[in-house]
DNA sequence: ATATACTTATCGGGCATCCGATAAGAAGGC
DNA sequence: GCCTTCTTATCGGATGCCCGATAAGTATAT
């Protein structure tokens, strides 16, 4: 149950956080990383990362595009469509979680 | 990656979900499950719920307390203030989700 | 007492997530 | 070319969440 004022680690939401960061602008993935770390507190590592970066693409929710020296990720129509789904299971679970 | 319109499962919110809920009012197991089901759609099994009662118990975090057939549980001053630290979690790690 | 119904509990296992370490690729400076 | 630096990628492994099935406990009814 880690840490002692710790109810549970939060994850199962990465790809979800992911999706919803790429859905306010296209990123590239040390920018994501970033992002997570203001968020998370710690930094996600590559090996979390880029493996749900690779999985969100095989899913056909994100595309590549290449810049240069880094690669700029970016949402699908069909990713849009999955991060509104996820959104609304998002809400209806948390209703009233937000103090 | 789960179902098509989905961007990940949303696991690993058991336990705080829970705990949530019982700073609400103390239920008992079943109470928790329609409770659950109502919020995630599905109705978590037993197998799922009472282990997570149990490591909730383990940690210090609720407390049982014995009503005929049934048990009530409900948050220890321990429980709320993990509640507390994992809801500021919470927020600061989905600030802009909420539409 | 026996049966029934309901709640609570346990066990084994599957599966996705996540991490650390390591490697591979790309650009720029010398 | 070669070295450095940064980004991206892969691999093995560990964790822990969750489920289905099954068992155990408890009260009520007949």
């Amino acid at each position: 149950m880690g840490r002692r004022d710790e109810c549970c680690d939060m994850r199962g939401m990465l790809s979800f956080l992911i999706l919803f960061l790429l859905s306010k602008k296209a990123m590239h993935g040390q920018e994501i990383a970033e992002e997570l770390e203001q968020r998370k507190g710690i930094r996600p590592s590559p090996g979390t990362i880029y493996p749900a970066l690779k999985a969100l693409k095989e899913a056909g929710f994100i595309r590549e595009q290449k810049q240069g020296k880094t690669i700029l990720y970016r949402l699908t129509p069909q990713g849009e469509r999955a991060l509104k789904a996820s959104k609304e299971r998002f809400c209806k679970m948390f209703v009233g979680v937000y103090s």
